[in-house]
DNA sequence: GGAATATACTTGTCTAGACAAGTCTATGCA
DNA sequence: TGCATAGACTTGTCTAGACAAGTATATTCC
């Protein structure tokens, strides 16, 4: 969430003290899941607001999915907060240099190819229409930490081709020139691909991350990636507050 | 994001109606990343709502991370989305059930245990202080889909071992007695321990999803749980819209 | 020229009222 | 008894104004 003063404990702002008054609550089990909790009006007596600001708290409380409100019936605890997490899965670039490392991309294929159906099916093109085909690996202090193979909608990116991916990530040029709207993504361990094992200097044993994503942009698919990462060099780590 | 109306094509209310026209210029690339968008002001004339409305419609927008704004300087389009992804980490008994699948627990291990000193580190207790540690393998219409081991914070639960894990499931459980309040994970890939193998019922080679989690109520750790699962068998999928 | 000041514009927040609409309960009528 | 209605309470949304505070620019003064 990025909500201004949100958790702050000395909250300056009316809306954001009742909002920790009520976090607060509903973390020393003051209202368990389901039970009701106060109204805007008796926020609004409580804390001498006027209705606008008790309101606010309560909707923004009901963003951060900690509360659920209904019209006619009130206010209540979130239910069960379902552990719903906050996964950044940055760019590869940006991480590595982050950490202080060198970051170095190898191009090994960057071509246009005819999708196969199933392949053309996922990025709502005719079969056998043009796609373009990239295979990079990223190394971090020059060990392969990602291998990425991904497939782009030509219609989105006519320039994919003549991007040199040694100097920018195809995540970052792809965000510039399609704005990124919706991503699916799944992510699974499993034994790389013969190549993949290759490229990234692993035996096809070695179990790896395998996050494939497929990013669409108001109901026109993008591109679709298989990001393979070897177990013992990558995890994805994040962190979760309601 | 839980916002009402947020996304309606044919939203009725006014701060959505200009949460749509923002978002779908933002998608057509009208203001591309970094470009100042309208002020407050300037949609309050063009839509003939009060500043209220106009300024409720950006807070959202800002709350989903997709424009930038500060005080004295405007309204931006956000610099490059970080992809940022809403993933659910939901309890595997509902996951299962909502499928239309049997699940069944299997208790392996239930029983308080003296904290070596790394534990006791990542709990917040001192060394060999006393820990719950259960042991349970999850199935699903009898195939071992998750091996879940996991240390408990007495002080959190001191009823965890009197439960009956055959028909709770701990996450439930302690989603009830200590309200989720943070989170930390880690996903990678990775082989099973011997043990991990022989209870899920596959090979040590066979690569696992490996989930580490945290959970901390109040600056108080809860729980560390370490999740197995078969690599060919589950996976997490999820989806993001900005 | 350079520093201080005034001004305009921006977001951040709040108030006091208003109407709409959903939900429950108590009341009155047949 | 059973049904319809009225009232009370709830959230959902909006208005028109207000003050505070941050930022940039133009102006004035030295």
């Amino acid at each position: 969430m990025v909500y201004p003063n949100t958790d702050a404990p000395t909250a300056r702002a009316p809306y954001a003290k009742i909002k920790a008054h009520l976090k607060a609550g509903l973390a020393s089990g003051e209202w368990p899941p389901g039970a009701q909790m106060p109204s805007e009006a008796q926020l609004v007596e409580q804390f001498g607001v006027s209705r606008m600001t008790a309101g606010r708290a309560l909707r923004e409380l009901q963003a951060e999915g900690l509360i659920h409100r209904a019209q006619g019936l009130g206010t209540f605890a979130a239910h069960l907060a379902p552990v719903s997490s906050s996964l950044t899965i940055r760019d590869l670039h940006e991480e590595i240099t982050a950490r202080g490392h060198a970051h170095r991309a190898q191009v090994h294929l960057a071509r246009q190819e005819r999708a196969p159906p199933a392949l053309a099916r996922q990025l709502g093109l005719p079969d056998l229409a043009p796609v373009f085909h990239s295979l990079i690996t990223h190394h971090e202090n020059g060990v392969a930490l990602q291998c990425e193979d991904r497939y782009v909608n030509p219609a989105c990116a006519p320039d994919y081709l003549s991007v040199d991916f040694t100097k920018t990530t195809p995540t970052h040029y792809l965000l510039q020139v399609a704005p990124l709207w919706e991503a699916q993504y799944s992510i699974e361990a499993g034994p790389p691909t013969a190549q993949e094992a290759q490229l990234l200097g692993v035996r096809t044993s070695e179990p790896c991350l395998i996050v494939v994503r497929r990013t669409i942009n108001r109901n026109r698919p993008i591109t679709l990636a298989r990001l393979v990462h070897p177990g013992t060099r990558y995890r994805l780590q994040g962190q979760f507050q309601p």
